[in-house]
DNA sequence: CATATTTTGTTTGTGTACAAATAGACTGTG
DNA sequence: CACAGTCTATTTGTACACAAACAAAATATG
C-alpha cells in the first residue's frame, strides 16, 4: 500500500465527528447535569409543538422508534411529559409537556444555547457559520 | 422570550453533528456490514501499531475503559485480535491483531476510505478540507 | 364491503458511551 | 522497606442507537 493511500484513522470524518460529539456531550452534561442532550432535544421540540405523537416526535428529533420510546419513558417517569392514547386514532400516543416539563425547558433553554456557544468557542463567528452550513449539507 | 433568542433545536451544533454521525454510520454499515465503525477503528489502530495495551488502544481511539473493553472482547471473540497479560507489568493487557485480523483490516481499509468519501460527497474538495479543519478545532 | 397495505407502537437483542466503585499491580517518597 | 498515590483493568448501572419481529389500528384498493 502506497504511503499516500494509507488509512489514517485520525483523518476520517467519522472519527473526528465522533470526537467532536464526545466533547459536545461533555460540555452539555457539565452545564446541564439534570438531563441528557437527547432528553432535552425531545422536551424542547415537544414544548415548541405543544403536543405531538411519539412517532412524530421521534421523526422530528431524529430518533428511531425504539430510541424515542426509551426517551419518552424516562421523561414521563420524571413527570416532564404526559402521554395518552388518541381517541380518534388509537394507534397513536399523544405526548404533551407537563407544567413541570415546560418549567424545566424554560429553565435550561439559555443554558442549552450556551452549550452550543462553548462547543463552537474555538472558532470565530464566520467559521461557526461555515461549520454549521457544511454540517447541514452532509446530513 | 424574544423571537431571536428562541432555542431552535435544528440550529444547535450538537443536534446537527448527531445527525451527521447518524448518516455516516449508515453509510459505514452499508459498505462494511461485517463490523462497526468503532470496531474497525480499534482494529485499524492496532494494525498500525502492531501491538498495544488495552488502555493505550482506548486512549488512541478515544474510547473510555469500559467501552474499549467491550470492543476488545468482541474483536477477540471473533479472533481478530489476541490479548495476553504483560509479563513485565501484570496490570497491562497487551493486544495484537491476529493474521485474520490483519487480513480483515487490509480487506476493508479501502472501503473505509470510501465511507469517508461518500460521507463528504455533498461537498467539493475545498469544502471537505474546510469541514475537517473546523471539526478538528472543536475537538 | 373485504382484505392488502401502511402506520404506530412495543419488545428483544446487540453495540457504543460514560460514571462510579472495586481490585490488583506498580511507583515514588520518606 | 513501607505505604501513599497512581495506573490498568473489571464490573455494574444507566442511556442512547438501530435492526428485526410482532400486534393492533387505520387506510387504500379492488
Amino acid at each position: 500500500m502506497d504511503k499516500n493511500d494509507a488509512y489514517i484513522l485520525e483523518r476520517q470524518v467519522g472519527f473526528v465527528m465522533r470526537r467532536a460529539v464526545q466533547r459536545h456531550i461533555a460540555i452539555f452534561s457539565a452545564l446541564i447535569p439534570e438531563m441528557t442532550p437527547t432528553q432535552f432535544a425531545a422536551l424542547a421540540k415537544l414544548c415548541e409543538l405543544g403536543q405531538a405523537s411519539q412517532n412524530e416526535l421521534g421523526r422530528l428529533t431524529s430518533m428511531d422508534v425504539a430510541t424515542i420510546k426509551g426517551v419518552v419513558d424516562r421523561l414521563r417517569a420524571r413527570e416532564l411529559i404526559t402521554s395518552a392514547p388518541l381517541e380518534s386514532d388509537k394507534r397513536r400516543l399523544m405526548l404533551a409537556p407537563t407544567r413541570k416539563g415546560r418549567a424545566m425547558y424554560r429553565k435550561y433553554a439559555a443554558q442549552a444555547a450556551e452549550v452550543s456557544r462553548q462547543t463552537l468557542a474555538p472558532l470565530d463567528e464566520g467559521e461557526q457559520r461555515q461549520l454549521m452550513q457544511l454540517l447541514e449539507r452532509i446530513i
